[in-house]
DNA sequence: CTGAAAGCGCTTACAG
DNA sequence: CTGAAAGCGCTTACAG
């Protein structure tokens, strides 16, 4: 146990035998094993994270922003991709809840009460990544209502007359922006414009699909907001294909300022979203609070920025 | 331990007990310990995965591929993301070992032999991911070589005279698509051809930057083998900038087979690669290994596929 | 089919 | 600064 000391912070024990000990770890290839760890302290150095998806990049850069500020703590990750399913969400969390985590870092909120009381019951702690919705709760995140806003309203000062909007998934953020936008449509005396909507998961090819679907629904529109930059791309292809000039005939707006929106021809008018930086300072928050050194504040705003490049 | 019996396998138990046992776990809500679990059976029900880039789309495919395969059967993942890093691959091959895995499933060789004996002294067995190269050692991939001979084969038979390469990040796997491809042009009578290549990271930008670069360097280039299909969109959005008709003037050819790659405007000419099925049938090898039903093959190969679009 | 005993490898809390 | 004792919550192996 002189070990187990010496292991766990070297400058409780004796330099004599901190050097005997780091002999014989090295010497023997010694690892500690976490799960004797966990059992015998309660702390299980594990942290669950939720996602609703990882086939976008928004996600994995969020997970980079939490692994980059956990990992130097010593913390792994269990990462579970939920699908945008709420079902998918609470199976996970009971899972995870098994390991013994000591926080959870969550992106999309759950609805479901069921695994709300589980996790109040389990005492571990649960930061809000994104939503910043849920008040007296931990979250980092941003107002996808502004941010939607705000597109709405740069296209309006930049003279569209008949704005459309194409989405998929249809997730509550997204939903969000969209409600921004179109208040924004409304404070600059503009209708709420053609929309095609569609639960199905984002890709760059649905973003062709949807276009097509809004130039036969509106053949007049002359601005688009896609509520994500893969969409936007989509879009921005079909565009070329059909010989529309962007921005031009079209102007086209995406979400989230991938790395691709700032080289393609044109380049592509964003939001850029802070996804690293949600990850890491909801990360943040979570060791704070689990070493018992909470912040004041509860909730972290962002923010964003729109980036008006040639496309729109 | 007619409860720990029953959860584990309800069939061990009378009927009668297992109603009950299954009303009192509802009713406490009541969760099993894993920590304890691992401790008693020396099975953690823990897979590490360690993949050299989360922000390549093909090692997130794959990671689908290993979750869809262990997670109906109740593993959970530790993810590592080595950034092509050896030291990096070592320490969370440490790092991961004190969680006592069932066991790894790495992509990308671990060129260290330090962390070889720390493995082999673990017993924990290990699956190589993508890469066939460590013959006697449990592998799931496909022929890099073989994928860059086909597209060499592919250029000089639409009529290349002087086809370019570009390449980022020059992983192993790179390189060994590199040496197939020059192989074929060698055999199909063509010189090398102009190459650029750099240690940076992969990226739509750098494709764009790479290829002004080997414009400048070969003029009269008139094919380019992109190692990805990151690049091959960055080269085709800066032909675009440079009004340089491709596949007219310039031939593209990516890498992977992106989703994106289809719906390009002009669609890219790509080898797609297996790689949803290479995490999958990689996971399910080391899944029989773990359960003591280890396959009589080693090494499966899963093959590739030339497809050939409009861009070259 | 059910149960009492021992132990997995650590940490905690308490003595020295 | 160091050590003996007890226990974390399970599972294994052995009796009944």
């Amino acid at each position: 146990m002189t070990v187990s000391r010496a292991l766990r912070d070297p400058s409780l024990v004796s330099p004599a035998a901190r050097a005997r000990i780091d002999a014989a770890v090295h010497a023997l290839g010694y690892i500690p094993n976490r799960a004797a760890s966990t059992l015998a302290s309660a702390r299980s150095k594990l942290i669950g994270v939720l996602v609703p998806s990882l086939s976008n990049a928004v996600f994995v850069e969020t997970l980079a922003g939490v692994q980059d500020c956990v990992g130097p703590a010593g913390y792994q990750l269990l990462i579970g991709n939920t699908g945008y399913s709420p079902a998918r969400q609470a199976q996970l969390l009971s899972a995870y809840l098994a390991h013994a985590p000591d926080g959870f870092l969550v992106a999309g909120i759950d609805d479901s009460n069921a695994i709300r009381e589980h996790l109040k019951a389990s005492g571990v702690p649960l930061v809000h990544m994104f939503d910043l919705v849920p008040r007296g709760e931990w979250a980092v995140g941003f107002s996808q209502r502004k941010a939607g806003h705000a597109i709405g309203a740069h296209l309006a000062a930049r003279g569209a007359r008949r704005p459309g909007f194409i989405a998929a998934q249809l997730d509550p953020r997204t939903m969000q922006r969209r409600a921004g936008y179109r208040r924004a449509l409304r404070e600059a005396g503009l209708g709420p414009g053609p929309e095609i909507l569609t639960e199905a998961p984002s890709s760059v090819d649905l973003g062709c699909t949807l276009l097509r679907a809004l130039l036969a629904q509106a053949p007049d529109c002359d601005a688009v907001f896609c509520c994500n930059d893969d969409l936007a791309l989509g879009a921005l292809f079909e565009c070329q294909r059909l010989k529309i000039d962007v921005p031009r005939d079209l102007a086209i707006v995406g979400f989230n300022d991938l790395p691709f929106a700032a080289v393609a021809t044109p380049s592509i008018t964003t939001v850029a979203t802070p996804r690293y930086a949600v990850g890491f300072e909801a990360a943040r928050m979570l060791l704070r609070i689990v070493e018992g050194d909470a912040p004041r504040q509860n909730r972290i705003d962002l923010g964003f920025e729109l980036v008006v490049r040639e496309s729109g």
